[in-house]
RNA sequence: GCCGUGGUGGCGGAACUGGUAUACGCGCAUGACUUAAAAUCAUGUGAGAGCAAUCUCAUGUGGGUUCGACUCCCACCCGCGGCACCA
């Protein structure tokens, strides 16, 4: 018989659908287990093969969770609402409700050919109406909770997507999107109280179960700081400056103050300052310089002293110049800064070029010291290690009422409104007697109207805006005629709970189903990308606490465990377009089937660790998946050989730890080391019946067609894990390694278990060893069971 | 600069808690089959020396700990990812 995996391949997807192989009954099943991998925002161009190494890797796992006998849940979707999706529709100058359409089933379409184990029934796409009335639901159960509000503030604004980013869509100063540089722009927008949770979402990360790195990146994202706050009078005027600062020991070193230019001192005490208009100059150009000269941490720091405010150290009562300088940012801490050039680089380099005061409040020889060490120079602190330096300002200062101690985190608020068409439409009302009111939920959806110049136009106001019949409405409340808010909300608001919506497609008339997200939530495994780590796997974590809150969702962590893969490449280089290194994967699977597709990517390597992608190798793996059909050729009624079994065993056990440790690639190996020898000896029908089952979470297909060849009538799916014998895993034998200080200088074959006492004498006789000794004596004879023998002359 | 992660044959990569470095695959070479080629099968394949048995050297670099180090410790170099004047 002839591999065929074109005809193979559709043959069993074909009979998956048929029998509901893959589909759960939510409510019924015994032994649930939810298997996420993340789903793709369908782009124009297909499926990526980048997607298909992750979901794959997703689907081996919730398929090997099957055979251990979970009812696995694998359900996939599109999140097809966004930028990126409307800018490919611009590109090629066409509605991105029609692209949305094609893509949608194209992508559909793909998925299906890769064969993973996907529930079909219940599939969620982010645009279409009976989801995006939720993620609108959504939003008015943060306004509700006080969590969404308006604010004016600088935001990130994107020149090229015209519209505000968030924070985390920031990349290095660019658009997560598009690439093109970010600016600042002060604008009124939507945003999520995220930092709320700020100490939760960093807390439960000490026991979520997840990749280290991704919990490192949202550690350092969240950003906590430990310090003080430290009030600071205004000579002769009725102000307290408040600055934040982790080192309040060294507050005896503050020889000036720094604010930022966008600071509210400024404008209130203009008449009090000696040069402002100079200060307004000042504040002039930095508006003007965009991020990245602002950040350059190679240029000169710039400043002018703000002449006539004098502000006063409250430890020591000194009077101290005040400075604006761009180096202190408007949007961490308060905005103004204790400068003690002694102890901080930056305030050292401003200290030096302004020819300001330096006073050293540390134990130290270096002229600039940023560590830890014993104050001196510091009154009532003066011998204190600083860890107890601390403590005991912070506590005069709290006696004081100068300040307390207190935590700053660099986490900022989630901007969530986007001056965009291809989102849900924000669902509030903006009344002229009531202000914002939100749209009553039993109005819901606020449905996105059909329009057909859909274009951004940077005015600030989303496209929405230029629909009158859109636009004018009347307020819930009063019913006076309002306004409706023509932004749409962030793409990463969709993502945010999608996993929570598959478990309730079929409820028309609520987003969650409490029932089930009992049963279902958390997640028991998600696997997918870290490039998320700080946009979706942080915004779902938020919003999953805060669904907890109001009773929805059992846990606030919304995923048990959440496994990084890495990055994809392929012939050595990252898969672009200019590169013209890109891998369709459709071509792939037509021409080697999907099995083989499947294992080649499984094989190319740590999953952690990504993957180099050559064509060379797609081929090996394709003789590789003949050999195996070939096998049932191989099968006879002979007694199979004992080392065939022995062998047997210790790939079933090898596979299945190598599957648990998520190890696919050494799997594999293992899988091939096996068919070797059995193509070699030949085996019975038993033997191949549980090659083929510890085959199938990798290449479903064929494992199902050489089950069914060897007579069995259920598919896979209903079997269960094949268990080794412990006993018949043991070799009999042992390889001893003789060793010389620490070199091979000899192999034998021994019983297994020898003592130490046998294994000398053994290893003495040996002609080689007395060769290598000659007439001297060993000093020292380590022996480890089973291993080796190291002899120490 | 800080945080994280990696560096092993011609290539992708193995090596669990310190114990045979290079599993498995690709590529390459030789042979079998064939008129020939492809496919398939068999054998070999880290480098150097040697007719050979065998020996020496090799896991980014330099040190150290140990009977023994890809694995542990110290210093440094390079790649990748994140953050970046965060007070």
């Amino acid at each position: 018989m002839k591999y065929n995996p074109q005809k193979i391949e559709k043959k069993w997807q074909k009979k998956w659908e048929e029998e509901k192989t893959y589909q759960v009954d939510l409510d019924k099943v015994k032994k649930p287990y939810y298997n996420l991998m993340m789903f793709p925002y369908p782009s124009a161009e297909g499926l990526h093969v980048g997607n298909m190494y992750a979901f794959v890797h997703s689907d081996v796992y919730g398929r090997f969770m099957g055979l251990q006998g979970y009812n696995v849940f694998e359900p996939i979707g599109l999140d097809g609402f966004g930028i990126h999706s409307e800018n490919y529709a611009i590109k090629i100058k066409e509605h991105i409700k029609d692209v949305s359409s094609r893509t949608e089933k194209n992508f559909y379409k793909q998925l299906h050919m890769i064969g993973n184990a996907y529930d079909w029934t219940k599939t969620v796409e982010t645009y279409k109406p009976n989801y995006y009335k939720w993620t609108q639901w959504l939003f008015l159960k943060m306004y509700e909770k006080g969590l969404a509000y308006r604010k004016k503030s600088s935001v990130n604004w994107c020149t090229s997507c015209k519209t505000v980013l968030s924070n985390e869509q920031v990349i290095s100063g660019k658009c997560e999107r598009c690439e093109a540089q970010v600016e600042k722009k002060d604008m009124e927008q939507w945003f999520w109280r995220i930092t709320n949770y700020a100490e939760k979402l960093l807390k439960n990360l000490d026991w979520i179960d997840w990749s280290e790195d991704v919990k490192t990146i949202q550690k350092n994202w969240i950003g906590k700081s430990e310090g003080a706050l430290v009030k600071f009078k205004i000579k002769n005027l009725e102000y307290i400056l408040e600055v934040f600062t982790t080192r309040p020991d060294t507050l005896f070193g503050c020889t000036y103050m720094v604010v930022c230019p966008e600071h509210e001192l400024l404008s209130k005490f203009q008449s009090k300052i000696k040069n402002y208009s100079e200060i307004e100059k000042y504040i002039k150009k930095s508006k003007i310089k965009s991020d990245i000269d602002r950040t350059d941490l190679n240029k000169d720091k710039t400043g002018v002293e703000v002449k006539g405010l004098i502000v006063i150290n409250p430890v020591n009562n000194k009077e101290i110049p005040l400075y604006v300088a761009d180096y202190v940012l408007s949007g961490y801490g308060t905005g103004a800064i204790m400068a003690v050039p002694a102890h901080d680089e930056r305030d050292m380099e401003f200290a030096k070029k302004f020819d300001l005061d330096i006073i050293k409040v540390l134990k130290t020889d270096e002229e600039c010291f940023v560590g830890e060490s014993i104050s001196i120079n510091s009154g009532f602190l003066n011998n204190l290690e600083t860890k107890k330096a601390k403590i005991e300002i912070i506590k005069w200062l709290g006696k004081k009422k100068l300040g307390k101690g207190t935590v700053n985190y660099r986490l900022r608020d989630w901007c969530v409104s986007r001056q965009r068409y291809w989102g849900p439409p924000i669902p509030m009302i903006e009344c002229k007697d009531c202000g914002w009111v939100p749209v009553p939920e039993k109005d819901l959806p606020v449905l996105l109207p059909d329009m057909s110049d859909f274009l951004p136009d940077g005015s600030g106001k989303g496209p929405l805006n230029k629909i009158k019949e859109f636009v004018n409405t009347t307020c819930p409340k009063c019913g006076s005629p309002a306004k409706r808010e023509t932004d749409v909300s962030d793409p990463f608001v969709d993502s945010s709970w999608y996993y929570l919506r598959y478990l309730s497609t079929e409820s028309n008339n609520q987003a969650l189903d409490k029932k089930r997200l009992k049963k279902w939530m958390p997640v028991d495994m998600y696997i997918g990308g870290k490039e998320h780590s700080v946009l979706h796997l942080l915004y779902s974590r938020f919003v999953t606490m805060v669904l907890h809150q109001l009773g929805y969702v059992p846990e606030e962590e919304p995923f048990k465990k959440f496994r990084a893969h890495g990055l994809l490449i392929s012939e050595g280089a990252k898969i672009s377009k200019s590169k013209s290194n890109i891998v369709n994967p459709d071509k792939y699977i037509n021409q080697y089937g999907a099995d083989a597709v499947r294992m080649y990517l499984m094989f190319l390597g740590d999953m952690r660790q990504g993957g180099d992608w050559r064509d060379s190798g797609i081929e090996g793996m394709y003789r590789f998946m003949v050999r195996i059909y070939k096998l049932i050729d191989k099968v006879d009624d002979k007694k199979p050989d004992d080392q065939l079994i022995r062998l047997l065993h210790q790939t079933i056990k090898g596979v299945q730890n190598d599957l648990m440790r998520l190890k696919y690639n050494t799997a594999i190996a293992k899988l091939m080391i096996l068919a070797n020898k059995i193509q070699e000896l030949g085996c019975n029908k038993e033997i191949l019946n549980k090659f083929a089952v510890i085959l199938y979470p990798f290449a479903p297909h064929i494992a199902e067609e050489i089950w069914e060849v060897l007579g069995n009538k259920k598919s896979i799916f209903k079997e269960k894990w094949p268990k080794y014998d412990k006993k018949l895993i043991q070799e009999k034998t042992w390889e001893l390694i003789i060793q010389i200080d620490g070199k091979v200088r000899d192999k034998i074959e021994v019983k297994k278990n020898i003592s130490e006492e046998e294994a000398k004498k053994i290893t003495l006789s040996q002609d080689k060893v007395k060769k290598w000794l000659g007439n001297k004596k060993p000093k020292k004879i380590i022996y480890i069971k089973n291993r080796l023998i190291n002899l120490v002359v």
